[in-house]
DNA sequence: CTTAAAAAGCAACACGAGTTGCGATTGGAG
DNA sequence: CTCCAATCGCAACTCGTGTTGCTTTTTAAG
């Protein structure tokens, strides 16, 4: 994946273009997103969009990897539960709105597309392995034992937002996001990741 | 949808004939699917399939409500980590093998049609809604307090189950499903789910 | 057994996604 | 400034999904 050397080079005004229609487009309903639309909504023709990124799914990914090469903030503030909590807030910002619509663009299509599958699960499975210093923390404080499985309780509380993203259309509000939180810190408190 | 009178008409026949195809079809990977390729493994025209379907997931829908009529026993051992143990083993073997194939297949269609959406989530509502029976009669037996939310209890159990099959690609096991259920059984007796 | 309505088959068609070949533009090296 | 390689635009084409008009078959009532 060649990065253009110049910014201001054609190729690169190409490529944002392209990123910034699919975005745009993606706003109002991904429903209506497909590859020709983007390409006219950017004043490109598609056979660039296709050459460059094969896939409505390649376009998808890279607007996807913007999001994952930002920083996020993991908690620390010294106790599981606070962490945990501000954690799924953080959860909720990231798949509310538009990183949501990716999400669940990307989601749907990973069945059908391998590139697209691929993607998905390698941009969650870096943000869950993120997330689990904040249970390692906890481990190191004394507040839960070694040998903890941090996956398997970041997976559980990552799990309530999928469902609601996926499956069931309701709001994922702040006060779901602190149920999800708070069901995770009461089970790992009761022992259910202890090592066995 | 008049359901034809004779059991051996052609109608009842041809219905038939497509269900079990797409049956068929879908254990081998529903990448594969189309109506195409179903009505020429029912031996049927597609114009048949369209006229009555309309979609190909209104076939899918078709399949589901199969799967919906069937009577699932709800576990009522008299311990709630018991019965939520019980219904998560029960959610697993419902979301493994075929079925899993077939809510997949529908979920991921969810957002681009609106029946798709509608088939997905009212199966679902029904399936959540019957499952808070479990958590119904521990507050009857003052396992629970009065007003205990068992709809966002219910969802965080089942939560899991829906990450790993539209998102993650990892097997749901047994083990899987009992963690689910523990961490679950550890939220409610910790008053997460608790009236505020 | 006759008959009219309903549903299925058949073939042609419309439509959009994705592909390909070729000429035109652009960007950087010499 | 010149030139080569890379990339883009353009237009034509393929291919599969879904649609439509019409004919044939089936079904159930009289």
């Amino acid at each position: 994946m060649p990065v253009s050397q110049r910014p201001g080079g054609r190729s690169t005004r190409v490529r944002a273009a392209v990123l910034t229609a699919a975005r745009g487009l993606l706003a109002d309903g991904y429903a209506e997103l497909t590859v020709e639309r983007i390409a006219q909504a950017a004043g490109v023709n598609k056979t660039s969009v296709y050459r460059r990124w094969t896939d409505l799914e390649g376009v998808l990914g890279d607007l996807l990897s913007e999001y994952a090469s930002e920083v996020v903030p993991i908690p620390d503030t010294g106790d599981l539960g606070t962490d945990l909590e501000e954690l799924a807030l953080l959860v909720r910002v990231g798949m509310t709105g538009e990183p949501g619509e990716l999400i669940t663009a990307l989601a749907t299509s990973a069945p059908r597309n391998r590139r697209a599958a691929q993607i998905v699960r390698g941009f969650f499975a870096e943000r869950f392995r993120l997330a689990e210093a904040v249970v390692d923390h906890a481990i190191a404080r004394g507040e839960l034992p070694q040998g903890t499985d941090a996956g398997a309780a970041i997976e559980i509380i990552g799990a309530p937002f999928f469902l609601r993203l996926l499956v069931v259309n309701e709001p994922i509000d702040e006060e779901f996001a602190r149920r999800a939180a708070a069901a995770t810190t009461a089970a790992l408190h009761a022992g259910v990741f202890d090592p066995k």
